[in-house]
DNA sequence: TTGACAAGCCTCGTTTAACAAGGTATAGTG
DNA sequence: CACTATACCTTGTTAAACGAGGCTTGTCAA
């Protein structure tokens, strides 16, 4: 989650209740993610330097922005690169390749 | 983890030990289960009634052998279904394709 | 104007998967 | 005999995700 999370910031700047939706939408509801799973997550990833956060009002609403910072991309080519490795060790189990 | 134990046993009957060490080089040593996790997992598909075991001495070894049962044949079936849909919604956001 | 609902952020407590770190027993080998 | 590999097990811990709430502000209809 966390890889998907800092992905969607690399394509932009983007609030938390937006990256709710975003996800759902990108996967066809497919990710329904809690926001007692998301704010506690941006709050982490804050606290460890991956993203900053910025307050902004837009369309007539104060909304908290997070953006991707330079530690927060290197987290994400490790992570996705992890995936990769992960959902390639499943699948590779799953065709079966005895060994 | 259930999806990947279950899919091994589709395949033959194993015991535990055997499942750590085949998981580990089907995977490239990406997948390094460890005990802990392996046991009490099998355990409660045994339970839940996923699979049954029977004691067989082969190889001057007392060993636990563990059969997929038709129930668990079904939750193969829902799990690989949910790992495809899941890496398919993962797949779909880092593509990037946007709604 | 007021009430309801959506947007937007948050916290607390629970569940669960996986692990770490142990323990036990047996077979084979130097 | 001691040591290692095989084989099974348990207990306690950690961390991710969720459920179920709370709080505020803006919009829109009655």
């Amino acid at each position: 989650m966390d890889m998907l999370i800092l992905h969607l910031l690399a394509e932009r700047d983007m609030y938390g209740y937006e990256m709710v939706t975003e996800l759902a939408s990108r996967s066809s509801e497919v990710f329904q993610l809690k926001e007692g799973t998301l704010y506690p997550l941006l709050h982490r990833l804050e606290k460890e330097g991956s993203v900053s956060a910025y307050e902004e009002k837009k369309e007539g609403r104060v909304r908290r922005y997070y953006r991707l910072t330079r530690k927060g991309g290197e987290k994400l080519r490790e992570r996705t690169e992890a995936w990769e490795t992960y959902s390639g060790a499943v699948n590779a189990v799953l065709c079966g390749t005895p060994g």
